[in-house]
DNA sequence: AGGCAGCATAACAGCATCGTGATACATCGT
DNA sequence: ACGATGTATCACGATGCTGTTATGCTGCCT
């Protein structure tokens, strides 16, 4: 429980999905996350540290370039179903105030 | 993007996900909810308004107590399946760990 | 009407997190 | 060896969140 809440704060913050986003079609090094994130160099260091930790992302340096890897796809498809029940959500509440409208 | 990291952050509290999962068998009062998590009353008050602006709950008074209700049931599979990721990190770190030693 | 149980809210302290700017560290090419 | 590029870290200010204590409010019961 106390893990999972955890687990889950890794995907609450707008930057880091941007992060995580950026690495969604491939291996990135950092600089080109940046550019394709457009968030600052140590910012983005630090995200990718905190996705490290977290072991959703993989470090692996390349020469003089670090790249990181997402490890398991499937945390695509968690955002995917998160996204899919927010949107229920929000038809939901757009209902409830049609009801009382 | 934005709403996304929003709405995981609903879920990236341990004493919310303890409400949350109160719920999981069926509507509750407030009162049933503190005897069932142990955490204090005003902090149950909180994250139930919490979970009922993200859309999560609903709220019906009966009387003078006041039931709170999960609204779609999806959100437990979404609960799982961040469970299932979370474990098979777990896994993984552990391996990562056995290659270097 | 008065009192009580259930629930909500306010104010506050403590703490964690985010983003920035500056700086350190490492690796490559010359 | 040196400069330059890429990456990581530090120190800090700012903001936001959590939990508690105390207090308000509402609806029921006698």
């Amino acid at each position: 429980m106390e893990a999972l809440a955890e687990y889950f704060k890794v995907f609450s913050e707008p930057n880091r999905l941007a992060v995580l986003e950026a690495l969604r079609d491939g291996p990135l090094n950092v600089t080109a996350v940046v550019e394709s994130t457009g968030l600052s160099q140590a910012l983005v260091s630090k995200h990718l540290k905190l996705l490290t930790i977290a072991g959703v992302v993989q470090r692996q340096p390349e020469g003089s370039l670090v790249f990181y890897e997402v490890i398991d796809k499937a945390v695509f498809k968690l955002l995917g179903q998160a996204e899919k029940l927010l949107l229920a959500t929000r038809r939901h509440q757009l209902d409830a105030l049609a009801a009382i409208l």
